[in-house]
DNA sequence: ACAATAGATAACTTAACGATTAACTATTGC
DNA sequence: GCAATAGTTAATCGTTAAGTTATCTATTGT
């Protein structure tokens, strides 16, 4: 239940952590079907489903007619707050880029 | 060169990283000021700067007062590009959360 | 030329990460 | 109840990544 900036950058890190993601962008899918679109091993996708879980980006639950399956789908307001970090970030920029080059040879005599 | 989200997205998953990426947002500054802000030693700041070079993120140049100092800045388009990516994710999105609950059951009977 | 400074590189250690095989827990169907 | 299925957890291995100390290069100042 994160949507932890940190969480979700560390999750989108790995390939396959942001292939699966591509993947459930087109609609959920259960476990073993993630997996296999992924070409990796079910217990491999499972720690980057659980990844995942603890990032907030996805969300899983149990389909009503089989117990035993498990439908992820993705999480929208997760990675809006990792966008909002980005965003966060260029909105600084503007006041950077105005004191762009009068800055660069500060501090010659800075020893602290 | 790269501006690949990739890479944008594994230099960010790094707290330390992040910290340099949050104090760059604010300024440019010199690459002994970065490490002693991010409590760090020189070494492995210079690990990060690279990396965070490779990814498209910072930019460096030499001081031309002091040949020996390498300033380090940031550039708005390579987080622009990971931020396109999250925003194409959003758009699929749209389209997900229509045809949300109709795919959960879905696929009871797909051996393969 | 010599000492000092700013950083980068080398070699090494340690910790984290990812994949695999095997065993385990539920759940469905006969 | 028993076999099969869906998925997770356990234990292990190999790889990668991060940090540290020491060394090296380049540049400035005297």
């Amino acid at each position: 239940m994160a949507t932890d900036v940190a969480a979700v950058f560390g999750a989108l890190a790995d390939p396959t952590r942001r292939h699966v993601v591509q993947l459930l962008s087109r609609g959920p899918r259960r476990a073993g079907e993630i997996a296999a679109a992924a070409g990796t091993s079910g217990p491999a996708m499972s720690r980057h489903l659980r990844i995942l879980l603890a990032a907030g980006i996805v969300t899983d639950e149990r389909s009503p007619g089989d117990a035993r399956v498990r439908v992820f789908h993705l999480r929208p307001d997760s990675v809006a707050a990792a966008s909002a970090w980005l965003d966060q970030l260029q909105a600084h920029w503007d006041e950077q880029l105005r004191s762009f080059q009068r800055h660069v040879t500060t501090s010659r005599r800075n020893p602290r």
